[in-house]
DNA sequence: GTAATTGCAAATGTTTTGCATACTG
DNA sequence: CAGTATGCAAAACATTTGCAATTAC
């Protein structure tokens, strides 16, 4: 059961189709189905997902890919800045879309794993700053805050709706 | 071969060694050699090291142990808060020692994986300011930022003096 | 003595790789 | 058609787990 795109979701997917259509002829890469559906799928989707998320929602398309075609999507994507790839906790990478969202960070749920979004201006700050300092061209960043919710008196989560001790 | 121990690091390994103990204890878990040569060799060398760095140095001590126990110890530092944990990349993680030393965060250099420390009281601020916006108790956060060393004109990188293409 | 800890090896889970087949350019 | 991309399975990798032997308390 595919959710009916607006407008706004169609000018987005073009653009991105775009900018990975460029990319995979300016790098002489072949323009694979899988790796349209894949992007369609992925821009389909809001929030983050992982590996096996996306692979498991594929199988639900037309075209069913291997986990190795998602994993070279995914560094394709990578590389032409369309997804960005999270490193949250030890074990596997959290993915999200980059395009057309602005810049943000995460603060991440120590009882839900549940993630938040922020801005801060004062990031790029500190990224220019140190960029200068240590002699370094900063190319990207991630910062995550760890946290709990703060609870009401029942002693539920406020946020995640899940018991605290 | 040792390096000879000057007077601040026998203080400091003194200061650990009671943290780690008084922990041992409230929460009856045995004081095994394992887990004191393992500390022991974390605060003796320096920097970042991950667990097979780890274990390696521990085979040329007289307690050769194992990779499960050196997991297993380092879970216990770190709830302890004697070690801290960083996920930089996607493969294995990387450790430092916690105590005794001030709070900063980390530039990996994209060229040769080099780490770069670095001290900036805004991103304690932009913590207190994002815990109080979004309802959180945040009690721990990660910054890293990834860049590319500036480079002199011969193209050998300044930082970790690597031809940089 | 008894339960926790160790070491080893096997298991796990994620990501990567090799190779035969299929398909893009 | 030539060579790249795919799919599958096996390999690689860090980390976790199960279990018998050992050891702290």
């Amino acid at each position: 059961m595919r959710m009916p795109q607006n407008k706004q979701q169609i000018e987005l997917k073009s653009q991105v189709l775009k900018i990975f259509m460029e990319y995979l002829e300016q790098n002489e890469l072949r323009k694979t189905p899988e790796r349209f559906a894949i992007l369609d799928e992925i821009y389909t989707g809001k929030g983050h997902f992982d590996v096996e998320q996306l692979y498991e929602k594929m199988k639900e398309r037309k075209y069913t890919v291997s986990r190795a075609t998602v994993y070279n999507t995914l560094d394709l994507l990578l590389a032409c800045n369309l997804v960005i790839k999270h490193q949250f906790g030890a074990s596997q990478a959290v993915f999200e879309k980059a395009h057309g969202f602005k810049q943000h960070d995460h603060l991440i749920c120590n009882k839900c794993n549940n993630i938040l979004e922020f801005c801060d201006p004062r990031i790029q700050q500190i990224q220019n700053m140190m960029g200068d300092l240590l002699k370094f061209n900063i190319n990207s960043h991630s910062l995550y805050l760890y946290g709990d919710p703060e609870c009401n008196k029942e002693g539920s989560c406020k946020t995640c709706g899940k018991k605290v001790k």
